[in-house]
DNA sequence: CCTTACTAAGAAATCGTTTGCGTATGACCA
DNA sequence: TGGTCATACGCAAACGATTTCTTAGTAAGG
């Protein structure tokens, strides 16, 4: 391995100078400069980066922290887009990425020793739950982080607008001349709880008051959850003619369901999804649903996390609420 | 930040016995051991990442290459799971994992250069292609390195088997009494190419010269070249009964088409997909397909590379050739 | 009581960079 | 020609850990 030492003799100046001259400081002249430059290139100098990040206290390494029920968090595309995103951004940046996930808390004893350990520049958490006490200490760290679907006083969030994604998805189904438009939420997180107050609220200012059992716990991601609160849901004396679902995910379990039972969509029944992933508007009937922006949502992540980073004084935290997109699709039937 | 020397100044000795005592080197005291694990325990002591990487020449950090032509590799499920288990068998030897994407080669000019810079411990890569030169560079360096679904001559790779895993799916269609089946391709990798050789083969086996206008080019993951080659086949004079698709996730763009044209599945035509994704076995009908082992290939290829870290020496390179497992979903129907 | 052997602990070198400070070189002006 | 001043470069001290070598102290053995 060149080290800049070898450069130095190669070049016959001292290391300094090497190092001066390749991070383009003053105070080097410009012939030496260009003569160490030319040096490096040709002898295929590579800088050390544990020696740098030891030096300068920066290693040019964000965490990134997802935690989420499943075992593969990036099995969801909504996380996977968002993990992409964040990834190209910080590399634009000259940043890496490491995932930091559950299991360090073993090793570790919490992600906030291992991340300390390990000194990243920053973080990113996006997590499904926060009530882990190992999490918020993390929280509660001097480490720049952006948390992503969730915010907390003094950090930095960013956020999907489920509140407005909501209500352009009610309106929409509403606009097609649903009355019975029934909602199967997910776990009670931040986002559940906005989606079904812009749900509720929504059917509100259309005067209707939506009848408690057309509201249904049921989970992220799982659709068996989504596929029994589908089979409520028909057994009610008023069944809907609309589902809303957790996610288009989730939908997939209602809509077997449905098919089963020799129901048609959006003939018979209509249905709606959340996220917009790939697959809603590759299925027959295409998907109703509300896309989220991924990708501006873990550039943004990234970008504010750079800014904490690069000016850790006059720093502010945000809080960043990004619209999504409605897909109309073709699974929610117009009612006359 | 806690250091070495506060924890050794708080117990009244040196530097170096603390080091020794934490890192359980033999040669102290198991008085002066324990006191020294107290201290560091109530101080709160944390050993600096970068300065041990510096010192040991090990980071315990591997990289991970994905190297996809989408945007975001881990919005396939396969590769999610694959990346999923990477890490969780990672982290189960303390190592943590670093995402390498595509665009650092601007900024480093190659992934080996940033590889090298960074001093991983070791190299996971995927990737569809391997003709980028900048990918082979890192192939053939001296850094411990394991392929996925690729293999290369004294380098260590796991690999799905897809020989097996076509001729099982393709045995079980043409058990359940089919003779016309169509196989619709992803592009020409090592791993398509298995894929159609078990296919001819097995069809071959059974007696069936299938036609060469049944074998399709599309390509991964991509559903709209699926259905656009279903277009193809339902357009051709014989039809094939039965039609399978690169993976499940482009079977999707196949069975929109379908339904379009009012046809039922299974009753009317047979579709079978490749991969096993949760979403397939959601659907209705469950999807026929062949599961690969994610989770046993990431598994693997970790403990692969962990071994040739671990033992540089005396390590011999292996081809690991892991099996799937048939799904038989409802998607294919019993020909009388 | 002296020698030998062994254990526990410390001193110091080292990994590869960065960086503040000191110094030599030459230019420039009087 | 002597003095002043930029300018360009080198010296050496960090950064925080590991590790080899050395030494002090102690016990055993003759």
């Amino acid at each position: 391995m060149i080290r800049l030492k070898d450069v130095a003799a190669s070049c016959g100046v001292s290391i300094a100078t090497v190092s001066k001259a390749l991070n383009g400081m003053p105070g080097i002249g410009e012939a030496t400069a260009k003569r160490v430059w030319q040096a490096a290139q040709d002898m295929g100098y590579l800088p050390d980066a544990a020696a740098r990040a030891l030096k300068t206290g920066r290693t040019l390494n964000i965490g990134v922290l997802l935690f989420l029920r499943d075992i593969s968090p990036t099995a969801h595309e909504y996380i996977s887009r968002i993990l992409s995103a964040i990834q190209e951004e910080a590399e634009r940046n000259r940043y890496d990425i490491t995932l930091i996930s559950r299991f360090v808390i073993e090793a570790m004893g919490s992600y906030l020793n291992h991340c300390r350990s390990r000194n990243y520049d920053g973080l990113i958490v996006m997590s499904g739950t926060y009530d882990e006490p190992t999490l918020m200490g993390l929280i509660e760290s001097e480490i720049p982080l952006v948390t992503i679907d969730a915010y907390f006083e003094g950090r930095s969030g960013v956020l999907s607008d489920n509140l407005g994604g909501m209500r352009e998805l009610v309106g929409h189904i509403l606009g097609m001349g649903h009355r019975r438009i029934a909602f199967i939420h997910g776990e009670k997180t931040c986002v559940t709880n906005d989606r079904i107050i812009s749900y509720l609220d929504t059917m509100n200012q259309a005067g209707i008051q939506a009848p408690p059992e057309y509201l249904r716990p049921a989970i992220f991601h799982e659709p068996q959850a989504s596929a029994r609160q589908t089979e409520a849901l028909l057994a009610l004396p008023q069944p809907p003619t609309c589902i809303l679902y957790p996610d288009d995910f989730s939908l997939l379990g209602g809509k077997s369901i449905l098919e089963q039972r020799g129901l048609r969509v959006p003939e018979d029944i209509s249905i709606a999804g959340y996220d917009g992933i790939l697959m809603s508007q590759v299925m027959h009937p295409k998907v109703c649903t509300l896309q989220q922006d991924a990708v501006g949502i873990g550039r943004s992540a990234m970008q504010l996390l750079h800014c904490a980073i690069e000016n850790p004084l006059g720093y502010k935290p945000q809080r960043l609420v990004l619209p999504g997109r409605l897909l109309p699709g073709e699974s929610v039937a117009k009612i006359t």
